[in-house]
DNA sequence: TGGATGATGGCCT
DNA sequence: GGCCATCATCCAA
């Protein structure tokens, strides 16, 4: 385990949030905490587009105290509660614009112990491989919101370069009529620790 | 102020 | 694949 890592600079962020998605792939997503330093490369993520994309929480510039940071600087932590879960994004684009991309798994890298304490299981393969489980293995919160991701406590370094990148349509959003068929999810292709390895359609797309 | 909602995960059959 | 725990947030009234 490397004794630290240098965060990547801010101007990292400053791309189109498409871009972005696929430019965090690989990267190191890295937490410290008084427990101690966890980290995992990002092997999954999903573009959210802001006021034209209906899947978006800031979806016709819905603005409100949860959306509010995504409104922010690129680079700030947007993280939010689902059920019991807590799920991190990457707020991207321009100030005012709403647009974000959702980490959904990362590659355990270092702090393994660590992970396994907060998860209560020792599967590794389990262990960051959905939005809900990577952010209890590395002790990401909404103590986490609004902060920033170039600098600690939680911060994005440098990591892998993914051999081949594959793309398809967003994880449980079927409620959101046309945007559910975007292809804005990225992972590195069979990279073991993604979500699903497919998406199949029950019925044929028209 | 209350009911509906959900970018999930774990357990069940 | 199905069920549901469980709770902050949101919005209608």
């Amino acid at each position: 385990m490397k004794n630290s890592y240098e965060p990547l600079h801010r101007d990292f962020f400053m791309q189109s949030t498409i871009d972005l998605a696929q430019a965090l792939l690989g990267c190191t997503l890295v937490k410290i905490t008084n427990e101690g330093t966890a980290a995992g490369y990002i092997v999954e993520t999903e573009a959210y587009m802001g006021p034209m994309d209906r899947a978006a929480h800031s979806h016709q510039n819905r603005r409100t105290k949860r959306t509010e940071i995504m409104f922010a600087e690129a680079g700030h932590v947007y993280t939010y509660l689902m059920h019991t879960h807590c799920l991190v994004n990457v707020v991207s684009s321009d100030k005012e614009k709403p647009e974000a991309v959702l980490i959904r798994a990362v590659e355990p890298v270092a702090g393994m112990e660590l992970m396994f304490k907060r998860r209560g299981m020792t599967d590794i393969k389990n262990l960051t491989n959905g939005p809900g489980k990577l952010t209890k293995s590395l002790g990401i919160s909404m103590e986490d919101y609004g902060r920033v991701l170039w600098e600690p406590p939680i911060f994005i370094s440098n990591g892998i370069s993914p051999h081949s990148i594959s793309q398809g349509k967003r994880i449980g959003i079927n409620n959101t009529g046309e945007a559910k068929d975007y292809p804005w999810r990225f992972w590195i292709t069979e990279n073991p620790f993604v979500s699903r390895h497919q998406i199949e359609s029950k019925k044929p797309v028209i």
